[in-house]
DNA sequence: AACTCCCAAATTGTCAACAATTGGATGTAA
DNA sequence: TTACATCCAATTGTTGACAATTTGGGAGTT
């Protein structure tokens, strides 16, 4: 049920990839500060490995887009920009909605049952809990993840789950968007469509809510210092 | 003008920056064979670079999706797919419709018109050279690349052009589907709609035009041996 | 004070040897 | 013959040392 669980459940059988998820997992729950330089050596002393398995780590923090890196220079951890943010938005938007359509189609009678479900817990839970920083609950991604999978297309899937919500979630954290009422609704109506198997609609539905998150984002985003957002230099 | 020229211009500053360049364009151009297993000694020792930089380069390719990796067991390149190909045509209908939509919206009058010559180029062109399987010159790519670009999405760009078009070119070599007239009208519909400034038909029409390429791949697959695909066991 | 040049320290890229794991070959017993 | 256990060669993962590059500061000149 937990987003990690299904998107990233294999167990680290290597020590670059345990160090990989280890830096995953601190980034994204903002244990390392935005734009920060990665220094090797001091990284890797601190973790206890090589700077060869950490190197291999980067990389792959690299190819989740967590990480930039420059050839003889290094790498750092990637900064908060909201012109990256609205672009992150607009992917989704297509590939979320191609999902929706999608999952209209494939999905089994248990998974929409799943989502039923889903949706009802999260309408009589408890509506905010505002520190709740950590990587595993939330009502929004579990959600999203649920109709994503439902696509049964395993190459969507990977792309949205494994590269494009990582960098939702580095957003997520600096911002707490928190969830809104009215998000509530708009992910009611989209599992009306999923459950008609109405493909079309639930695509211009999906669209639209993330059309209108994008919104409130950028309401929130204008109402926030750089402070706020963890704008670091160094 | 060459897609490459764009997507991948850097100049290889690093012995494993250069290592993935050779590989992909290797992979691309049907150097290695589908599916085939990677030794790194032998292909190190070919190359005359150390393991650990082949490694490092073998990272990236796995990032490109042109390579699948499994810890303790090795690498291979990718094999070919139908239900795949069929994947990527759904992703492509999502991320490139927002492309075009984007791209009438954006693209500066400098662009439109690039656009509209390189149409009128391919035009006017000898409509078919069968055997033209080097990287650069394929007319279709060339079309799409150049509204990918025009959507102005700095990330939609690197997740289509970086990642997700190497695996386009991986199966356009092995399947060779040419370049249709009808193709080349679906082409002339969605410049003239980003002409217009139209981004909603230019959706529309993309994703039309993607769907439709989909189908005639599908149907061409359905009449080729698995040998014609290149499809190999080791 | 500002600018250039140069050097040293720190950082990143590369390599070759070592450790750990896998897959198959061999041999044995039911 | 089949099934299973054991061993060995080959491959992959890991490490520490070495080479190449960048960066920051200081001496010297204008």
């Amino acid at each position: 049920m937990a987003f990690r669980s299904v998107c990233q459940s294999q167990e680290p059988v290597t020590i670059a990839d345990r160090m990989f998820q280890d830096l995953r997992r601190s980034i994204l729950e903002g244990g390392m500060p935005a734009g920060k330089k990665i220094s090797e050596p001091e990284l890797a002393a601190a973790y206890g490995v090589s700077r060869g398995s950490l190197r291999e780590a980067i990389g792959k923090l690299e190819n989740c887009n967590l990480v930039t890196r420059r050839p003889n220079i290094g790498a750092r951890i990637i900064s908060f920009s909201i012109d990256q943010l609205m672009e992150i938005y607009q992917i989704r938007e297509a590939m979320e909605g191609m999902a929706a359509r999608l999952a209209a189609q494939n999905m089994t009678e248990q998974e929409v049952q799943n989502l039923q479900e889903l949706i009802k817990r999260q309408k009589s839970s408890t509506p905010e809990q505002p520190e709740n920083n950590n990587l595993k609950h939330d009502p929004d991604l579990d959600f999203h993840f649920c109709v994503i999978k439902g696509s049964q297309n395993e190459r969507l899937i990977r792309m949205l789950c494994q590269d494009l919500y990582d960098l939702v979630r580095f957003y997520r954290l600096r911002l707490n968007p928190g969830f809104t009422p009215k998000a509530q609704i708009e992910h009611e109506l989209i599992v009306d469509a999923i459950t008609r198997r109405d493909g079309e609609m639930a695509e211009v539905l999906m669209r639209h809510h993330i059309r209108a998150s994008r919104d409130r984002a950028k309401l929130q985003l204008e109402n926030m210092t750089p402070e706020e957002l963890g704008v670091h230099e160094k």
